[in-house]
DNA sequence: TTCATATTGTATCGACTCGATACTATTTTT
DNA sequence: AAAAATAGTATCGAGTCGATACAATATGAA
């Protein structure tokens, strides 16, 4: 009864472990390290609310210091832009430059898993996904830790119509697209 | 059918890299470093066929040169003991010290995760093990790695009688503990 | 046997992470 | 208008990590 879980977790560290070594490889070749790779792939997923350095280090599960020392690597090599918010001069924004999309595009890091994963049936993977899902959010509801989830997952996403929708917090209409992007607020519509 | 698979993938590295933050963040207070748990973590369940600094270095998909430099760190802090092997002079054989079982006893890496893990059915976690599993040996089999499961469930480990057991391998004989420990040679049983 | 080669481990270098601390520039609150 | 909070940057030191070079021992082939 209580093994399972233990198992569960050393399972999924060190598949993160071998994870994280495949990222390395794939990605030294580039003179870059795995947390970059990890900023690039938030950058390319964060919605408006979520494109800035703090909210990256959020994530990332760093300080804002050490994550302002990666961007500025990254904007060195051009994977990434940095622009100043207009309404708040404080706060500045990110996104992915055309040559951090066209590095992205090209690695296709999931290949390697699509691979792994081809025998297993589909209903195992889909309660494995499910318990992993609601072990992550378990987890950091009690570490007081936000969710990053998929805004239309979120208990503040509204639908207003067949294409519009509505932010319950921020008070500000969302796009269709815009929906299916990581929202640093979201929180997930399961959880308590 | 195809997205399952990647959303596995990303809760996977989600939680590798979450478990990876609060690692540094209990670990830390020692003045260690995340590898440095997973290396105690490791000698703590490999048995004699796999504690070496070379058997550490493939856990950990580090060079030989990385793992020497933890292990000169490990060293320094009395957490492990190092002595060389009495038959092959090349190699050298690593354990915990009592300090440093004593510092895995204390810390308790496993807990926070027990408590996420609470309130979901038994039998979607034993769902999610078994696709992790099946995942990991696959991963690993891919990339011509190691498995470095337990000796139990590995196909050289045959049972002799009650209380001993017979590896095929190195033509030598287990004892019963050393068959629940981590071995650098493991083959699963249910690969092919 | 002897000599080349492979294996195991260590040492050193440079680029980078990461937390801590101190700092600047804006906003928000009082 | 002043104080406090917030977003970001700069710098420092300890450590990872790969690469390279090196030493010691073991293995294999002539």
């Amino acid at each position: 009864m209580l093994k399972n879980p233990v198992a569960m977790l050393q399972l999924v560290e060190r598949l993160g472990n071998l994870i994280r070594a495949e990222m390395r490889r794939v990605i030294g070749q580039e003179g870059l390290q795995p947390v970059h790779l990890e900023a690039m792939l938030f950058l390319n997923q964060a919605n408006r609310f979520s494109n800035t350095p703090q909210s990256l280090a959020e994530f990332l599960s760093v300080t804002k210091g050490t994550v302002s020392q990666s961007l500025l690597l990254l904007d060195r090599r051009g994977l990434i832009e940095r622009y100043q918010d207009e309404v708040d001069r404080r706060v500045v924004r990110l996104r992915l430059s055309q040559q951090g999309e066209d590095m992205l595009e090209e690695m296709q890091p999931a290949s390697m898993w699509q691979s792994a994963t081809r025998n297993i049936s589909a209903n195992r993977i889909r309660n494995g996904v499910s318990a992993l899902r609601e072990t992550l959010y378990m987890l950091q509801n009690h570490n007081g830790a936000r969710t990053f989830g998929v805004c239309n997952t979120c208990i503040y996403c509204q639908r207003k119509s067949q294409r519009t929708h509505h932010c319950a917090l921020f008070a500000e209409r969302l796009s269709g697209p815009e929906t299916r992007l990581v929202c640093r607020e979201h929180v997930p519509k399961s959880a308590s």
